[in-house]
DNA sequence: TATAGCGGCTAAAACGTTTCATCCAGCCGG
DNA sequence: CCGGCTGGATGAAACGTTTTAGCCGCTATA
């Protein structure tokens, strides 16, 4: 039962100790016929190396964790996966925790992380305020890695997304297809995400002049349900103020939309053009496939690993970064006037 | 930089190693007036406990990993989410681990996990064939539970969903619904899910005893444009040869066939029944809220977690068991008679 | 022939806990 | 006054690695 160790083995193979050690961390330099005979001890034995023994020596251990705010979106499981794949080809093992929006379970899961001494850390903070927990674990030395959130702290690397720019694109996108009365529907407007897409979309707006009317109807969360609930209250204004455009502040809302103004006979995109932001795997398997914003969700992943990996890096010489990715707009049956009369 | 150890904790409070260890496991065994300038002292060095070194005492680790087929896949997302609640409120930590149907990752998921001496694991292995990687665990004396796979084997405990009784209630609530041909949409059948899926469906087909027809339509995997593609062909039948009802082996295929059907100027369920299975958060969100039949999905993972933890607790007598839930059929439009006149 | 270098191996220290056997002082009952 | 007991603290061993310094025997070079 108990698991033989490196002792054994090396007894069973007749070598020293630091010899078995030799050979499951440099082959090359232990002749190949004493190699044999150890690896044969090693198979015959089952041995299998303890992790705890080998952290303890080296001090820290070989696995990044990643805490997400909900392990069921799938925005963060795209990230996950990018993180996951850099993370596994550099040889260590990605963690996954999961705060679920909660800061004490975020706190409790950073200690443990930090009881694990993990090589570092990727997170999207529950949040805006400061982050005591992110900086008592930078003061330890190990990195931290934002992930779509509070960009520009000095003492960190991030990776975000120009949500800004998201806002922008929809916006001009919905412009060019000749709409004047837009809505923008999403919330709580707190969280930044929200906040920046309108933002973009308000730029937009301003800069082309036009007497465009851009309306902002807040919900309280941004759920599919929130987004019916949104829909039926721009159903009750007059025909002749409705929008004739809403830009979503996510996809999950922006079904929510479709699916209300078909329930009540309205057509999209000829009575209601929709664009949603995430560009969700349902997007293009709605009804009326959602045109959307795309965030490249697993290069964000990928990119925040990679930053983490090259600051944990023994050399010294890490001067934190601050990527931003560009969205992209893809634009489908939902909100194009071009295609809308096909089929 | 290097975080101060117990034994610096020692010195600081002026009292030996053993007794620090003692305020941090065994509080009450220690005098409150000693406990408290240890306390100090510890929040004083900022002192974190090296886990490392805890678990190369103690044997094994508190860690539990789950390791599922896809992490995106909300299936076990939820599953996921039981599982972490259960495991945290017995103060232990889950990792997730993604083994992306891949049976080498898989493999090397397991070796990194028996190197880490986790507690235990929680699997749902990729395959159906013999589980050499899994029995192996078992021998080394590490607890593995099967989640939705290979119920019934002797020497672990498995949580399952009873896929041949979803089948049962998809196909009677059809033939209730009055439909006499109705096609069975999945694939491969090699999946057991999906097999033990038709099986109940045809079961319940053949007890019923009227002549309806049951047509199969195997895809190559469960993905909506697979769905899609499924669709199609079943529109390639002449419209009185064409099923009035389709059960789907999953929801993904479901809302693929939703949006073929009515991207082709078909109506559902008017000409066209459909029930999915699993029912996913966007099958009450589809532009026709999808039927479909429901997991207790996060119970499962609760289940899955609850056993693990039962079987890894010292006292030996533990007795394998195989837990198998039942699903349940929630009727929406999509296949409901009654309804689809309305609005 | 002496010396330096090298390939291959060993022995021992160190990592930071937990636990177990002791030890000590004080107290109580006899 | 003594023996035993108890609450509270101590010291050392043990967990299984990795790493470093050093040793040995051999070959190539001067």
């Amino acid at each position: 039962m108990a698991t033989a160790n490196i002792k054994e083995v090396a007894r069973h193979a007749g070598v020293s100790l630091g010899t078995v050690s030799n050979v499951l961390n440099r082959p090359d330099t232990v002749a190949p016929a004493t190699r044999q005979r150890v690896l044969d001890a090693i198979s015959t034995l089952g041995y299998v190396r303890n992790d705890s023994a080998r952290q303890l020596r080296a001090g820290h251990s070989r696995t990044v964790a990643i805490v997400v705010l909900d392990v069921a979106n799938p925005f963060f499981t795209d990230v996950v996966r990018g993180a996951e794949q850099v993370v596994e080809e550099a040889g260590a093992m990605l963690v996954v925790c999961n705060s679920g929006e909660d800061s004490a379970r975020e706190r409790r899961h950073l200690e443990l992380l930090e009881e694990q001494r993990v090589r570092g850390v990727l997170i999207t903070p529950v949040g805006h305020g400061p982050q005591p927990n992110l900086d008592k674990l930078i003061d330890r030395g190990i990195p931290v890695v934002l992930v779509d959130r509070g960009t520009g702290r000095a003492n960190r690397c991030s990776v975000a997304v120009d949500d800004v720019l998201g806002g922008r694109l929809a916006m001009d996108h919905l412009l060019d297809q000749g709409h004047h009365r837009i809505a923008y529907l999403g919330g709580p407007l707190s969280i930044a995400q929200v906040a920046d897409r309108y933002a973009g979309a308000a730029a937009a707006l301003e800069e082309r002049g036009n007497g465009a009317d851009l309306r902002v109807a807040v919900t309280t969360n941004l759920t599919v349900a929130a987004g019916r609930r949104a829909a039926e209250e721009l159903l009750t204004l007059p025909a002749r103020q409705r929008p004739t455009a809403v830009f979503c502040a996510n996809d999950l809302i922006a079904l929510g939309v479709l699916q209300e103004l078909t329930a009540r006979g309205l057509r999209v995109p000829a009575d209601v053009a929709i664009v949603g932001y995430d560009d969700i795997e349902f997007a293009d398997a709605a009804a009326v496939p959602l045109s959307s914003v795309r965030q490249p969700r697993d290069q964000l992943g990928r990119t925040a690993a990679q930053l983490l990996l090259e600051e944990a890096e023994p050399g010294d010489a890490h001067r934190h970064r601050h990527v931003v990715f560009q969205p992209e707009l893809v634009v489908r049956r939902s909100s194009d006037h071009l295609r809308r009369t096909r089929r």
